[in-house]
DNA sequence: CTTAACTTCGAACGAACGTTCGAATCAGCG
DNA sequence: CGCTGATTCGAACGTTCGTTCGAAGTTAAG
């Protein structure tokens, strides 16, 4: 059973002598994730075929299951690589600031700069967050639970500090929609950059759970 | 070509004679149609198979093409019907109340009070929103317009007679995106009613807008 | 050049897809 | 009852789906 199917389910590759530089099998598979991304993006998981992704990536049918073992691995891979990415630049940038507020602005340009860079990866992200099940659904799940965590600790340490009033869970899940809805209507011909959208998002989000403190509460 | 195909194409049943009373056909196909729903919500519309919902709605595969001629069809007629619903009890909601800030709260509360009330139905008019082609999708494009023109009404009203700041598109979208998003994480059992997240949510999005003042703007 | 591992592909598999057809059943009315 | 149109269904249509297989081609090291 030396098949190549072998070799792409062990994938010990990626992890054996990791000297710095990708191997060839990295980079062929890299690319077959941004053709199919693509692909993801404009007709859907489910509305996406094998051979939609085969025609797009420019390679055989067979072929493409010599990288990943199935449809929904590959849709996994996509989701995980785009999600661990946003997360990673998000901490990277968050080291050093301590103003809450100022973290939050952070927290929200880093996702639209993401977004707005890679639209099809966020949509993709988004979109299609339900179509993956059991073991590939729950190691999405648990990124996504640390990306909204950080969200949650970022808010409540405002409201402590300011002492606000509002529902952390509804502000930080509005926020989300807010910024993740952009998917559904963001033209970039048309419409402003990430500085801009981040900041105008920012303004009307921060402003809206930090215009009324409790001492100032009316009936 | 008097065949059941024929009375499903043309159904001038509904159109015809409308005394009040639904005729059976238009009952049935209402309950189908509440069947698909659910369906279309759990899988999605590419994911849910015409076997899938035949077996909810209880009735065999080729009989549901007696009620309508196609799956994609079956999508326009929830779609429709919900867009239409929603906008028309806005309409109604809003007659009367003149100031822009209320409007503007109602606008909000009669959303998510459809939403929660018909969460599936809300699901697949958001969630598949890209699903529909030709045709259908312009027809529900048109009814999006018009919901999208009454929101930018309102704010640009607000707008005006406050002398605000802000981009009303980014913020008509940003306000559907924080109600619509709901979908993805509203749980019955856990989360507030309509009028608690309307509240919220109408809190955060109004003092957003309104808590700068171009007199009062700084550097 | 030889060799072994890596990579690619044409062809095919069985299953599931949306849709259609003609016959059977049903409801309402003379 | 018998008749007519409305409703339902089993069976099948042709197509497309995700996946597999073994052979062929390519690459890199000895």
């Amino acid at each position: 059973m030396g098949s190549p199917s072998t070799a792409a389910r062990v994938s010990t590759r990626r992890l054996r002598a990791v000297p710095a530089p990708a191997t060839r099998f990295d980079r062929r598979l890299a690319e077959i994730l941004t053709h199919a991304t693509e692909v993801f993006c404009k007709k859907g998981y489910e509305g996406a075929s094998m051979r939609d992704l085969s025609r797009a990536s420019g390679m055989s049918l067979a072929g493409l299951y010599y990288y990943f073992e199935s449809k929904e691995r590959l849709l996994f891979l996509i989701q995980k690589h785009t999600f661990t990415t946003i997360v990673q630049r998000l901490k990277t940038r968050l080291e050093g600031v301590s103003d809450p507020e100022q973290q939050i602005r952070i927290f929200i340009l880093n996702h639209l700069e993401y977004f707005l860079a890679n639209p099809a990866s966020m949509k993709v992200l988004s979109h299609e967050a339900e179509a993956l099940k059991n073991g590939f659904a729950s190691e999405i799940a648990a990124i996504k639970r640390e990306y909204y965590r950080i969200c949650v600790g970022l808010l409540d340490e405002l409201k402590s500090d300011r002492d606000l009033e509002f529902s952390t869970r509804i502000a930080v899940l509005g926020l989300f929609g807010m910024m993740n809805w952009i998917y559904t209507w963001h033209n970039a011909r048309v419409d402003a950059d990430a500085d801009e959208l981040a900041g105008e998002m920012s303004n009307i989000f921060l402003r809206g759970i930090t215009a009324n403190a409790k001492s100032r509460k009316s009936a």
